[in-house]
DNA sequence: TCCGATCCGTAC
DNA sequence: GACGTACGGATCGGAA
């Protein structure tokens, strides 16, 4: 917008636009404390916020849809194939309306027509009364309304990224002027609201040829003059689609609205409601923007804890010695910087002496493993006398927070809490800063991101208070991010040579497993495509069908297993996607991961990934290495112990089985345990009412697969898919088993109950996940939310344990002066590695380490065994 | 050419 | 129409 324009008096915001937007491009976690999703709420509650405080508007309207404007009648396929309303959006529609009127804003829908008629027609009459206006909408439709005193203020893909067109603006994103816009969308169509347009004609050739023509009409009376004979004859052919398609984008700036404008202009929000509604949907980001904006800093009951810091960065000095004493936020990407709260230290050069100065200092970062990478930040101050200490990650306490969150990035979080953004993109958790200007050097956005550290971290403390998460990440998560730092510095040695003997042969193996699939189908398709490979079974040999996906027939291996007997290429099939899955997913790659500096593998562990609480490995995933097959176990023997040295692999047995059977107290599940009873062998006894010594491997296996089900939530459906068993049979093994624990019952519906009644699932130490499924008004979703509580919780649990271990395993080989070490965490496993002579103390050390990490009824067993590589430990 | 959705398969 | 949690490879189709 060119500073000459006046400003703006009245905005128009496209309620359902915006409303599906925010949804969309906020977590759905996002939630009240007592579990009420917000996310769409909180966007748009952003939005009239940001309206207010960056244009102090006379007047806010909010239309909402109220029908379809008789569009269905010109053309029934009209938003035909839009899905229904999300259950977590429906859920806050009401709360919508309900803010708009805490604001004392106007909610304004018609009966009959959709919102942007409804503004269409709000516009006309702004024009009328020449009142400056906005329109605020993510529908592209809408640009039809710019020019005159009209822009249209665009939201992209967050909520918060919005870009004001005026008539140039449009003609430069579209190559066409507001006149045009329903002229383009009449030939490109909008296959969001299944609008058909003309084939093969897109937004850039729309615009050529509109330029060329003038209008849609003077393009289809000349269709002889346009160029390429497909498109030709597509403008022929679906010129009235595209009539039809310029229709349904037009809006209409007729509907009888009966508002005045002129007294509508001059109501004034109520203040108090307003803060009610905010502080009961929790949205304090939004409304501390608010009061900023407004100039009122009076604090809200509960609302005091407002985050101290800098709020101006102005660099003081390059010395960290010049901050005051107590905890401080670091950062050191391009250049370095530190922050006491008042003010900034920061540099360019000589990191090293910054950590020497950092060393012993307690420390604020985000993500501090990952600053300077793996031999970065931690791996310098482990070096020096006083060693790291840190005092608040914001990334491991933003996970505890809010373990089901999309993004971590800094950025993200510092928006979601009301913060300015600092300017550091770490999209995908290797921060790197956004470019910098010939004027502003990028290196010198590090105060700004320390800055920005220290303040998300003043706001996460009390919130992570409130919800007992403190001890958790002090004693649990934060130790444990210098014992995965170290992990992925050691590493682990693959032999290349070892790798390199599993993969003679096989591209010919493979190769010949392909020309006999292709002589079999009769010709040749690829193998690798499930679409092709259902087409040639069952479409060309008529096997049989078993499930269906979105697109087609499955022909994973379940189903491949089931109609093996029915051809001889399936079998053949099955080995090519053994041996390609093999040669694709490991061999290729591992030996490209090894590390020419140290000559080993390492893995990064990702402590945000899982919202049961459960670490992930990537680049590459060492916590997926093949070990249930003939043909994929070797590779484990390919991970090897240096020379002199051995591997350690510690395995805890039945974990989460224990765990059910300690939080939900059953005594026979317990009983087993205790025996020392094969845990699967006896519950076959128990379901199937026969003695443990008749029990056979066909009901040890039903059993097992029972056992783990419940662990994941188990159903009789489910059951019987994976056994492969009518329904009904699949149902009565869930009954036999549940009523013969029934304290399996008990603890489910006690952790349902819990899970509904406070909005989240709690596992032993108190590590939370939201479970908003749960209050879904749709009886499928909220299955769900019982399947994830209860799976949430037992997993969850599990990952606090051998967490617990990890600390415990670290802490206790270097106070016994052991040079072992931990290399890899596998959830329930263990791997050490260290010089021969210490396997066996090592082995002792992780029983003992493991077992008392939790003190559990049953307790905790460990298996442990050494060897020179991965396979032979185990 | 790139990117996201989908399917598939590996681990626990 | 998934009984849970991950990561990663391949294909495919749409957008650039």
């Amino acid at each position: 917008m060119s500073d000459s324009n006046p400003a703006p008096e009245l905005f128009l915001i496209d309620g359902n636009s915006l409303a599906y937007r925010a949804f969309f491009a906020l977590p759905d976690s996002m939630a009240t404390a007592d579990g009420r999703p917000t996310n769409a709420i909180f966007g748009l509650a952003s939005m009239i916020v940001k309206l207010i405080s960056d244009y102090r508007p006379d007047q806010i309207m909010v239309a909402w849809d109220a029908g379809m404007s008789g569009r269905e009648e010109v053309y029934p396929e009209y938003k035909s194939h839009r899905p229904p309303k999300p259950d977590l959006l429906r859920a806050q529609w009401p709360h919508l309306v309900e803010l708009v009127e805490a604001f004392g804003y106007t909610n304004i829908r018609v009966d009959g027509y959709e919102a942007d008629d409804v503004i269409a027609s709000l516009v006309a009459e702004a024009r009328r009364r020449s009142i400056v206006t906005v329109v605020v909408t993510g529908d592209r439709d809408a640009y039809q309304l710019v020019g005159d005193g009209v822009t249209v203020m665009s939201t992209g893909r967050g909520i918060s990224d919005t870009k004001v067109y005026d008539r140039e603006a449009v003609k430069e994103r579209y190559g066409v002027y507001p006149e045009l816009v329903t002229d383009l969308m009449g030939l490109r169509g909008d296959t969001s609201d299944n609008i058909p347009g003309v084939p093969g004609i897109g937004e850039k050739t729309a615009a050529a040829l509109l330029e060329q023509f003038g209008s849609l009409e003077e393009i289809l009376a000349n269709t002889d003059q346009v160029s390429g004979a497909k498109r030709k004859q597509n403008l022929v052919e679906f010129a009235d689609d595209a009539r039809i398609s310029k229709e349904l984008a037009t809006m209409k700036f007729d509907i009888d609205l009966d508002v005045d404008l002129d007294r509508l202009m001059t109501t004034t929000p109520d203040r108090e409601n307003l803060r009610e509604f905010m502080r009961d949907f929790e949205l304090r980001a939004a409304l501390n923007r608010l009061e900023e904006a407004l100039g009122e800093s009076e604090q809200l009951p509960g609302e005091s804890e407002v985050a101290p810091g800098p709020t101006e960065v102005e660099l003081t000095s390059g010395r960290v010695s010049d901050l005051k004493e107590g905890p401080v936020a670091v950062e050191m990407h391009g250049g370095w910087a530190a922050t006491d709260g008042e003010k900034v230290v920061g540099g360019t050069g000589d990191t090293a002496a910054f950590i020497e100065q950092i060393a012993g200092l307690p420390l604020i970062a985000h993500d501090i493993k990952a600053i300077g990478g793996r031999n970065g930040m931690l791996a310098a101050l482990e070096a020096t006398e006083a060693g790291p200490l840190i005092a608040h990650d914001t990334l491991v306490a933003a996970y505890l927070l809010e373990p089901t969150r999309r993004s971590y990035a800094l950025d993200d979080l510092a928006v979601a809490a009301g913060l300015a953004p600092s300017g550091l993109d770490d999209e995908d958790g290797q921060m790197s800063l956004v470019t910098g200007t010939e004027e502003e050097p990028a290196a010198s956005l590090s105060p700004e991101i320390a800055a920005t550290v220290w303040n998300l971290a003043g706001i996460q403390r009390p919130r992570l208070e409130e919800n007992g998460l403190t001890k958790l990440l002090e004693e649990v998560e934060q130790p444990l991010i210098r014992v995965l730092a170290a992990m992925e510095r050691i590493g682990l040695k693959l032999d290349r040579d070892k790798v390199d003997q599993m993969k003679s042969g096989m591209s010919e193996a493979i190769s010949r497993l392909e020309a006999r699939i292709h002589d079999l189908a009769g010709h040749e398709f690829t193998i690798g495509s499930p679409q092709q490979v259902g087409q040639v079974l069952f479409d060309e040999l008529g096997l049989t069908r078993k499930r269906r996906g979105k697109t087609g027939f499955s022909t994973d291996a379940r189903v491949l297993a089931q109609i093996r007997d029915e051809h001889e290429i399936v079998v053949l099939i099955e080995e090519w996607r053994e041996l390609t899955k093999l040669k694709n997913t490991y061999l290729d790659p591992l030996p490209k991961e090894i590390d020419p500096e140290t000559g080993r593998v390492h893995t990064t562990f990702v402590q945000t990934a899982a919202p049961t609480g459960r670490l992930s490995s990537i680049q590459p995933n060492l916590q997926s290495i093949p070990i249930r097959t003939e043909v994929g176990r070797p590779l484990r023997g390919c991970f090897v112990a240096e020379p002199g040295n051995l591997l350690v692999s510690a395995d805890y047995s039945q974990v989460e089985l224990r765990v059910l059977a300690h939080m939900a107290d059953e005594p026979v599940l317990k009983g087993f345990f205790l025996a020392g009873e094969d845990v699967h062998s006896a519950t076959a006894a128990q379901v199937f009412g026969i003695e443990p010594e008749e029990v056979d491997e066909s009901q040890r296996s039903k059993a097992k697969m029972v056992n783990f089900g419940i662990v994941y939530g188990l159903t009789g459906f489910g059951l019987a898919d994976r056994l492969n068993i009518p329904r009904a049979e699949g149902d009565e093994f869930v009954r036999a088993y549940l009523e013969r624990f029934p304290a399996v019952v008990a603890f489910q519906d006690r952790v349902v109950e819990e899970a509904t009644e406070t909005g989240y699932a709690t596992t032993l130490l108190g590590r939370r996940r939201p479970l908003p499924e749960l209050r879904s008004s749709q009886a499928q979703t909220r299955r769900q939310g019982v399947r994830l509580a209860v799976n949430a919780v037992i997993q969850g649990s599990a990952a606090d344990i051998i967490k617990v271990a990890m600390l415990r395993c670290h802490t206790a080989l270097i106070e016994q002066d052991l040079s072992s070490r931990l290399v890899l965490q596998i959830h329930d496993e263990l791997l050490f590695e260290g010089p021969a002579e210490e396997a066996e103390p090592v082995i002792g050390l992780a029983r003992r380490e493991m077992c008392a990490a939790y003190d559990l009824e049953p307790p905790l067993e460990v298996d442990a065994g050494a060897g020179p590589d991965w396979l032979a430990a185990k």
